[in-house]
DNA sequence: TCGTATTAGTTCTATGGTGAACTTATTCGG
DNA sequence: CCGAATAAGTTCACCATAGAACTAATACGA
């Protein structure tokens, strides 16, 4: 019905404007009252009140119950785009899993499945997995697939932004020069394809719904099997000329260091990423381990878990450290499933990014020092942030 | 006469309006037609014609002859900012000098002088020199001092951006925590004083005027007897929540390296900072010399010097590398007094670049690679940026 | 020398967004 | 139970900006 309607009011032109910034605030906040709409979007409250009255006219917005809860005056009536309006599917492909998730467009999830793989897994195979898990996520939902809004990809690589191809240097050599889009254009016919770099997405994800929320500078820092990251300046995601923005994981400290899967020698990766750990605790545990099992181990009191996770908070602390000296930014939330293990990470994390950060403790006041934070997501914050990516049309693949 | 009018349009409030955007393009690039103008601040040309009407019924732009200099069509009437509206001064205060700049608010140097001092001299020592300085650049002009539209100063160090005061961590261990409003504000009586780090008002003067004129995603990466830098994105010089941003100089990259003066160790600035090829080439000839003299042997064919300074370039690829695998930036421009020496310096650097960072030569297509590109200012970039500063009115010290 | 092409700059009108004033809906105190 | 206080949401006049149509000033070719 009115899906042809919601897709121009996404569009990038249309953003501009009251009524594409006003279905732009809902559909990354979910509901909102009127006046809300107008303090998030700096619009006049004029200027939202009649953009409303047309957008409830055409069935785009609708009221989802007034809440009279606390306070006096008279009460908000909650606005939400309208959910049959259609959907969305955030893909992640992962270099050991796949995650789909479809929600409405009130971001709210309406299925998340995830499925491991053996790395260097090919785009063959992934895009048999997604078409599967699509149709299971639709399974039992009144909403049709041909309601599709967007797709967002989240890549575990670094991705051109122009062409929308993965690039060689990544972790997933089996995905080098694919043009997601190509690939994923047949299963989706007239669905607009976004995708972006798994940080990148993560950051988008914390940014509209999570720790840095009304937060327009910050960094997220990865810490998982491999390290990553992302930079927001500006409410913008810094994406660099060859969507090569944010690799932190890749910073060579020692030239003459281990060799890295990425090429060079002595990254931050060698040394900070959970992939030796794992190896370690696989040995010490005689099985088979995820990562999420070494965190819940960590967390239930298990030593070597706990020693494992802090060695590799204190190794990750000294490329936090360096992305401090750099940026010096106001905050950074370090995210990837090692941010699951909660202080057992922090606390190491932190001690060394103070040692090697360049503004020290008793050089600024305290409320102009780096705060650390954990990503509230548990796993899937790259995954929704790949529905942001098509809810805030953020990833044209251009700036 | 129409100095309060002025200063009021360059204050931030009325930046958005069509006057102020006007005024600001016009004390950033010197002299515009209204065509320009129009293009240049995206209003449209009736609303350029109908504010110019204004501003020079009110004095405040004057037309500078009309180029009919090539082309067909009528010819555009240079525009600029009526000289007699007043002046701004900028100020540089180094490690090793103080160098002070007298401009009109078309940025036009009326004087430029520079005075090299002992390291570690005294803030004291530093506002008796400024103050003859300034006095000494009002000497034969027209222009008198109480017509001073603002003061900026580029400080050779982190500056906190809330209250102006100059970080610990700097290169400047005499100037730690001092107020450079409160030190200065004596001197120029109701006038708005801006300060901001060195290597920021080179970005900002390579931006207005420079090596990166019309790019809004940019690195300034600084080569001199200190490593420094600045990242522009979207625009806007990023400064940290302490002011720290940009420092490439003190990122470790190896935790067992040489101390480091900023008080950690192995920081690039010890392997890329010219300080100790200064003190060879010094050892070399048997005598003292500045840094530009070395620069001038090299370019006129010394052997150590072009050696010195190559060997300069490769130790500041690695820094340069690290900050191409973090942002991949678009432009990267190489300022500081070494950027004077050309392929010099950019051959071994850009090879340098190339080995450390994550996306290589064969990775992307070459539209899709990282410019390196020397600054096209000699050795007053950061103090044009210091009148940039007052002229953009963005060194409000809070973003 | 005159008309045409081209670019610069101006005038006029339509409009979209704002701010002020207003209406509506609720809580709270007497 | 009623009015004051408070906050949400609506209406409307005004004005700044944009777009179209216009005039102005030049080069160039016939």
């Amino acid at each position: 019905m009115n899906r042809i309607e919601l897709k121009s009011l996404l569009a990038d032109s249309a953003l501009a404007t009251p009524s594409g910034r006003i279905v732009r605030a809902l559909s990354e906040r979910g509901a909102l009252s009127a006046t809300q709409i107008a303090r998030l979007t700096g619009l006049a409250k004029s200027t939202v009140s009649t953009a409303l009255t047309e957008l409830r006219r055409s069935q785009m917005v609708v009221e989802s119950g007034s809440e009279s809860a606390g306070g006096v005056g008279r009460p908000a009536t909650a606005l939400t785009l309208n959910p049959r309006a259609g959907t969305c599917i955030g893909i992640l492909i992962g270099s050991t899993e796949i995650q789909v998730i479809l929600a409405d467009v009130a971001h709210t999830v309406l299925s998340d499945k995830t499925i491991n793989l053996e790395i260097d897994y090919s785009p063959q195979t992934a895009i048999q997995h997604v078409q599967r898990l699509i149709a299971e996520a639709y399974e039992g939902q009144w909403q049709r697939q041909n309601g599709l809004l967007g797709v967002g990809i989240a890549v575990g690589g670094p991705v051109n932004p122009v062409t929308g191809t993965v690039l060689r240097a990544g972790g997933m050599p089996t995905w080098a020069g694919v043009d997601m889009r190509e690939l994923f254009g047949p299963i989706f016919p007239d669905v607009p394809i976004f995708c972006d770099n798994e940080s990148n997405c993560s950051a988008i994800a914390e940014m509209t719904w999570g720790a840095a929320r009304g937060h327009d500078d910050f960094v997220v820092y990865t810490l998982d099997l491999g390290i990553g990251g992302a930079i927001v300046a500006g409410g913008r995601v810094l994406r660099g000329i060859a969507g090569g923005a944010g690799e932190f994981g890749h910073v060579v400290i020692d030239p003459q260091g281990p060799p890295c899967r990425c090429g060079n020698r002595g990254c931050i990766e060698v040394y900070a990423s959970f992939r030796a750990p794992m190896a370690e605790a696989e040995r010490h545990f005689g099985r088979a381990l995820r990562l999420t099992d070494v965190v819940e181990m960590a967390l239930g009191g298990d030593a070597l878990c706990r020693a494992l996770i802090a060695r590799t908070g204190e190794a990750g602390g000294h490329g936090l450290g360096l992305i401090g000296s750099v940026f010096n930014p106001t905050l950074v939330v370090v995210s990837g499933r090692l941010a699951m293990a909660g202080d057992i990470l922090m606390k190491p994390l932190a001690e060394s990014f103070e040692r090697f950060t360049l503004v020290k403790h008793g050089d600024v006041p305290d409320l102009a020092r780096t705060i650390l934070r954990p990503s509230q997501f548990s796993d899937n914050g790259a995954c929704m942030g790949a529905v942001g990516l098509v809810l805030r049309h953020h990833g044209r693949l251009v700036n």
